[in-house]
DNA sequence: TTCCGGTATA
DNA sequence: TATACCGGAA
């Protein structure tokens, strides 16, 4: 870890030197306040700079200050923030605004701690406020700067692990310059949306960093950041039939005694998709006789791991096939998940009637 | 359709 | 530690 600590401290001149000519203009730039500076970051949490322009304006002319957006009906602050999204981002930036109208004599505290118990400023936000409108040298670590540090050291930790953050904002803390720490977050922004783009072609030819990037230098810049596989929820397709007797009996098997629902009763099943036709095949191979079709339905269920996705057909049918079959009362004993439940649900209905 | 992400919350 | 919250880009 500390073996990156020289090369982090390169960073910040080459980086100053690129925003100073290449810095975006925005108007949370060109005129700097506490609460300006909160606003915008605020508006920029999982959105980006082009859709929050115009809320930006807007909502500085009807909240002018700390203690007018206080003051403000949370109606129209819902209005305001209307087709931005996150609208608890608009809550609590009024419960907020109450807070420091309150406590804090309508100025924002320039303190990390205090600023974190603010709802709706965490780690990131606070950053971002103490070193652009306080210039306290604190790093604001967001997704850009994740992706470019991941690149510029090369580093395979997985972004999205919560462990490996610590990490990360270490090396941004490395980085950091005394001088100008507002600028060079803002850079790191600014970088990451212009140059160190993700995916697979971030603009290096453009990089004020290119000579000191790892990443770079091994050729692998479109292979970072690491992040998980997403742990990918497979994708189960199953036919579930409910299956009834005349006499009222019901089908049902029990699920292996090891996995997933273990030891679980479930409705007959098999894996795939089937239409009626496939179905109606299905059944005569367990050698059973329809006698009338009730109802299909489609139904999914989402454990941990994964997803399944299920067809359902209700049949009244004659014949035993090779299946074990239960009355109301047996059934009552026996335990059904709840990843059967609309099945459940249909075959309650079926009985009431 | 899927991917993406700061914060709050459970 | 995982997930809900949202809209827009890929």
């Amino acid at each position: 870890m500390e073996q990156y600590t020289e090369k982090l401290k390169e960073m910040a001149r080459p980086l100053l030197a690129w925003y100073d000519e290449n810095r975006r203009i925005l108007p949370w730039r060109e005129e700097v306040s506490p609460y300006r500076t909160w606003v915008s970051e605020i508006m920029l949490q999982q959105t980006r700079v082009a859709a929050v322009l115009p809320y930006f304006h807007r909502f500085m002319e009807r909240c002018p200050t700390v203690e007018a957006l206080a003051a403000a009906d949370e109606q129209e602050l819902l209005k305001l923030w209307e087709g931005l999204g996150y609208y608890s981002r608009a809550r609590n930036l009024q419960k907020a605004a109450r807070i420091i109208t309150g406590e804090y004599g309508g100025q924002l505290p320039a303190d990390q701690k205090a600023l974190m118990a603010l709802p709706g400023i965490g780690d990131y936000t606070a950053g971002a406020i103490l070193s652009i409108a306080f210039g306290v040298p604190i790093p604001a670590v967001d997704g850009n700067v994740l992706r470019i540090l991941s690149r510029f050291t090369g580093s395979d930790l997985d972004i999205l692990d919560a462990k490996n953050r610590k990490i990360f904002r270490t090396w941004a803390a490395a980085a950091l310059p005394a001088e100008r720490p507002g600028a060079f977050n803002q850079a790191l922004m600014d970088l990451g949306s212009a140059v160190c783009l993700p995916g697979p072609s971030p603009r290096c030819g453009d990089c004020p960093l290119a000579h000191l990037c790892a990443a770079r230098q091994e050729g692998k810049q479109a292979m970072l950041p690491v992040r998980t596989p997403k742990r990918e929820k497979r994708r189960e397709e199953m036919t579930v039939f409910l299956l009834r007797r005349t006499d009222g009996a019901v089908a049902l098997c029990r699920r292996p005694q090891r996995g997933l629902l273990a030891g679980l009763w479930e409705y007959p099943n098999i894996p795939g998709l089937l239409t009626e036709v496939s179905a109606a095949r299905q059944l005569a191979a367990w050698g059973l006789a329809v006698q009338r079709w009730e109802k299909s339905w489609r139904a999914k269920h989402v454990f941990t791991h994964v997803r399944w996705d299920m067809q359902g057909y209700a049949v009244t049918v004659t014949g035993d096939g090779e299946l074990a079959w239960y009355t109301a009362e047996q059934r009552r004993q026996m335990a059904i998940p709840s990843a059967f439940e609309r099945a459940t649900r249909v075959l309650e209905e079926l009985e009431g009637e």
